[in-house]
DNA sequence: CATGAATGAGTGTTCATTCAT
DNA sequence: CATGAATGAACACTCATTCAT
């Protein structure tokens, strides 16, 4: 009759059960699937592989859960590097490249879609997302381009502005059709093409001269 | 007995019976808010002012009031103009500024949020939103390009891609904060900052030197 | 200013305006389609080509509608006479044809279905029908039978009993397979087989020997 | 206090839950009483004692519902038996009273009530609750009296009609009145009157004189 | 009288959530 | 902890009925 339970460290408390991970991985699948409204918890559970109550015992509602899937989805950012060895040119275009593959493969916009979708309702959950993901992404940029006005090589007033319109030029013609699905994920060459025009544009004015 | 009535006919197949309009607007209202799947008939029904009854009698079911909801958002999408008389920068800018000013206004980028979401369950929906209203805007400024171009004013290769490069620096540091609610809607002079920019940017690299 | 109104004989209270008519024939159509329950009353104004509000000018709702039409149902029921100058068993058969062909004919059974798919909702109207028609029917062969009975034609006992016998048995294996569609409606010729026989067991049975 | 249950296995899966037999049960009543359109689901739940959406945990819709349900009403039809041992016309008295006793009790309709009004729409339940229930009385009669043809009891060229007569004849005067709600349940005595002169009538033409 | 626009109670159905096991 | 049966509020949608014209 008694039970002396051992297995302390198996508890959902911690942050990473395996239940736990497989609830999030399938979750993730279905909200960014279907969005917010549209995911609803059995499918999640089946997606997951666990019942729906177990849903209950690790989040407490349907929004804890998406708002978890969202807070995961910017820690795992991509993070882009810069190599300071190589000129700028090639940083940007490799840093474009990347970006634009990313966000425009197959599914690669979903989670952009998905928060976008709720962040008038979930103002907070937008904000995160767009501060850690989005402009994480451009903050990196931002570094990246005030290094090299210290250095010399650029000549850029208000960087922060500058690794915007960088990474937004890179989207040129490509990623608005892509998630309106007015056009399919573009072609790697097609890609290679607007971010070697963002670069030139970029580098006509803000490269330094001589 | 006598009886003037030029409108004799209250017929819901008037394309623009009153109650039909009231139902567009309270819809619109309510989708734009919370989403196709967020929106409820019920809500929408207490938003226009008429009972859930009479939804279906303007509209078949829920998507097709949806559809006619974002179908009415492309026609009424703003036509910009470009005064030849003026020169490009100014022109630009004007764009640029009034692009920026409608799309993040408060309630401004509702419609562009609500179609991407449904664009992956929707598809035609989201295309047929794309092709009028982004490509809409983006080929107007393409026309007025090309025509800069053929007057030897402007030194571009592809107008397209150029157009939308343009289009996207307008939003930079603007629209995607805006839109995932990290920040408030910017003020004029933030606006004038940043399309200034993108219009030196974009002249220093397709502007005819000299 | 002064109207005199000369039309009085077409007001709805008569029993017979064409647009009264009208409604009970589109009505009957598609009650006797539909049943009761998945008859619409939009349905309804739709088959008899009036709208849905005139409906309510000639009756008070659905059910007197309903009412109306079964009513009518059993004023039209067909009257079967017998010839007294053929002998019993060209009578009984040419009774038992009419009968069967009427009631196995695509649509014939549908009255009967209708009715007493509502009987015990509307015991009223099942049992009207029951008297008027089904009742009306043996009735008119009980008489037949007495007269013969009296005439020494034929030993009875129960006429009443016998005309229900001699009903029955003309539809055997005819009569319930169509009208729970398990079968097609049957052919003349395996009608004049199972009259025949019911006619042979018939006389056979109260036939006067000799 | 102490409850004892043998059955701890509450999955919906299992055929026969009680929960699944309460609704079962309940769906029953309802339906047959109203009859498939006239019968809600809200009614349904009520009458079995279970929540609305428990209804669909069971069954996928209303129409699974009502053909699970008329499915159970085709199995649990019962099955008349004939002794060997006892003379014809004690053996067709039994079958007869017995099979007019079931159907003339009160609800004893409501089956064939409720299949045969919903025959047209679903012809599929129809079909199979004509073969199962119907016919398949009828065939019980039918190898009966194949078997005492073959010991030149009887003298039946079509067997099958000949068991479709004796079937319809036991239900003379008794059956339609009592559906349509003409009349109440017949007695016993008036059955027996029944069917006794039904026996009278099949063996004058079927029996073999002598 | 005839209309059909308008209604709102009601329908079948789904789903986030709870809880006994 | 994990389950999945059970719930009930909410949903999209229908329809008998009303009423201003």
């Amino acid at each position: 009759m008694i039970e002396v339970d051992q297995n302390t460290t198996h508890a959902p408390q911690d942050e990473d059960t395996s239940k736990r991970r497989q609830i999030l991985d399938g979750a993730r699948e279905v909200f960014m699937e279907l969005g917010f409204d549209g995911a609803s918890m059995g499918e999640i559970a089946r997606a997951a592989g666990v019942s729906k109550g177990t849903l209950y015992v690790y989040f407490t509602d349907k929004t804890a859960l998406f708002e978890a899937i969202v807070e995961e989805e910017t820690r795992t950012a991509v993070l882009f590097s810069f190599d300071p060895d190589r000129d700028i040119a090639t940083n940007l275009t490799g840093f474009g490249e990347a970006y634009i593959a990313l966000v425009c493969r197959p599914g690669g916009g979903s989670a952009i879609r998905t928060v976008m979708a709720i962040a008038e309702r979930m103002p907070d959950v937008g904000r995160r997302y767009y501060d850690r993901v989005l402009e994480g992404t451009i903050n990196c940029l931002t570094t990246y381009l005030r290094g090299r006005v210290e250095a010399g090589q650029l000549a850029i007033d208000d960087c922060q502005l500058a690794a915007s319109q960088f990474h937004l030029m890179c989207q040129a013609t490509l990623f608005l059709p892509f998630i309106f699905q007015a056009e399919p994920a573009p072609s790697p060459e097609r890609i290679s093409k607007v971010v070697a025009s963002a670069v030139r544009m970029f580098l006509a004015n803000y490269g330094v001269k001589g």
